[in-house]
DNA sequence: ACATTAAGTGATT
DNA sequence: AATCACTTAATGT
């Protein structure tokens, strides 16, 4: 699997357009991170964008007592909207990135940022559409937070978790879940359970199967 | 067998 | 829905 950055641009970027693929190759680093590494942490200077093909990467911000509200994925074909943006004044992330699974992904000098924006249009709109997608989702997060009750927030997560992850049986624990949702561990269990109950999941240590999860009408 | 950690429960606010 | 105090269950050493 060591192929060369060109054919990963064709395979996860097919619409950059040629000059900007050259470029790619030219100043692109390939690199692998293993499962829980730390890509960037807050306070960092950033220094690269990163081009995700491979794996996931969980991408959130942390609190002062270290609460930390997940904030996306990036999957293959993504890249970080916060860093993208961050490229002109503000240098230092105020997020953490941390890979998931183990993931590969072209490293991008960020000073070749704003010459692109001009050069090339498709990095241009590659880079509008992600923000775009980041802030869509940001607020469907909030309006979940604001107007939307625990056990659909939690069904919610689990299924984006689900998805992130690519599989049905997840492993977390309910203290993780907990966290991640900003509640505690003890409200999770017993929304948990509520769910298996309903046959939407099966429940053992340090992981839950999802079976069927469909949106409850709450009762 | 024992210690540790995850999960379940009831009561209280 | 959060917190506390406690129990029970699962797992590691």
């Amino acid at each position: 699997m060591s192929e060369n950055i060109g054919s990963i641009i064709d395979q996860y970027f097919p619409e950059f357009e040629e000059g900007l693929k050259k470029e790619i190759e030219i100043s692109g680093l390939n690199k692998k991170f293993k499962a829980g590494s730390l890509l960037m942490n807050i306070g960092e200077e950033i220094s690269h964008i990163p081009l995700v093909y491979d794996g996931t990467v969980r991408i959130f911000r942390e609190d002062e007592q270290g609460n930390e509200l997940l904030l996306y994925y990036l999957e293959p074909g993504d890249s970080c909207a916060i860093s993208l943006v961050c490229s002109g004044r503000e240098q230092y992330a105020r997020i953490k990135a941390i890979a998931i699974d183990q993931t590969r992904a072209i490293m991008i000098p960020i000073n070749l940022m704003d010459s692109w924006m001009h050069k090339y249009k498709s990095w241009y709109y590659f880079v509008l559409e992600t923000y775009r997608l980041r802030l869509e989702e940001a607020l469907q997060t909030i309006d979940s937070i604001a107007f939307k009750k625990m056990d659909e927030r939690l069904i919610h997560h689990l299924r984006k978790k689900s998805e992130a992850l690519n599989t049905l049986v997840i492993k977390v624990t309910h203290q993780d879940l907990a966290f991640e949702l900003n509640t505690s561990r003890e409200v999770v269990s017993r929304l948990l359970k509520k769910l298996e109950q309903k046959k939407m999941i099966a429940l053992s240590r340090n992981s839950i199967k999802i079976i069927n999860l469909i949106d409850a009408p709450t009762e």
